[in-house]
DNA sequence: CTTGCCTCTGACATCCATGTGAGGTTTTAG
DNA sequence: CTAAAACCTCACATGGATGTCAGAGGCAAG
């Protein structure tokens, strides 16, 4: 498939497949005429990528991770499986962290909520 | 105390300090001469903004909550707690999906550790 | 062939929290 | 009193993923 439909397959836009790409995220064949194409597996492997952009990592991380995606089995994959590892434990402290965030949101809107409730039964009598 | 005190006590810049009170997360009273003061409580102030940012959440967002934490009975919080609803599950979607990356990370670790095994068990004999 | 849409490269623009530096005043320690 | 350290304002810089525009070529349908 060519760029374009992959860009909307994938739910990105042809901006940042190229960009992916040019971080070497991404591999495309070209056409004769230079076009881009490519396999239907490129569309998990954007979904990936973008999951992964979402989580905090850069596209330089990313990138020493890919020899484990790629090559689950190479031994090249030394430094990216301890990088994975380390950011592992980075996203798992992230986690903890918005969870705690999320639990003070709800702490909030419960204080407010039931303050309302005050307010409305003060009104009534 | 001063505001270099607060960005210590905190764990921030000072020039973050100064950017929330321009964006008005944050006041200050002035010394006759200009400088900032604050008091014990905003160490706990900025450390909860610094969690929302942690969060995803633009200044201008965490401005528009400011009422339901700081006057947790005013009334005008409306639009305030309506946004903190709407924030809080952009946030649990958000950690549900940072849950399922860091799962397939450790997949992919698992996969990997597991060729090495492979590999090790392959050199040994 | 022409029209319309897709793609190419290259470059500049954007957002937004934060860094950084200049030039000047205030506070504190010796 | 003096020097160091902290503070003030203003303003420009940065990074990183993405948007956007310009100018040119590619490709399918009528």
């Amino acid at each position: 498939m060519r760029i374009g439909e992959l860009a909307a397959r994938a739910g990105v836009s042809v901006r940042s497949l190229r960009y992916y790409e040019e971080q070497g995220l991404l591999t495309s064949t070209r056409s004769a005429s230079g076009q881009r194409h490519y396999t239907d597996d490129e569309v998990e492997r954007v979904t990936f990528i973008q999951r992964l952009y979402a989580a905090g990592l850069s596209s330089r991380t990313i990138y020493e991770l890919l020899p484990c995606v790629d090559a689950p089995s190479e031994e090249n994959s030394d430094a990216a499986l301890e990088r994975m590892a380390q950011e592992h434990d980075r996203l798992s402290r992230h986690i903890d962290e918005l969870i705690h965030t999320r639990d003070a949101l709800e702490g909030l809107m419960a204080t407010n909520r039931a303050h309302r409730e005050t307010l409305r039964a003060t009104a009534a009598c």
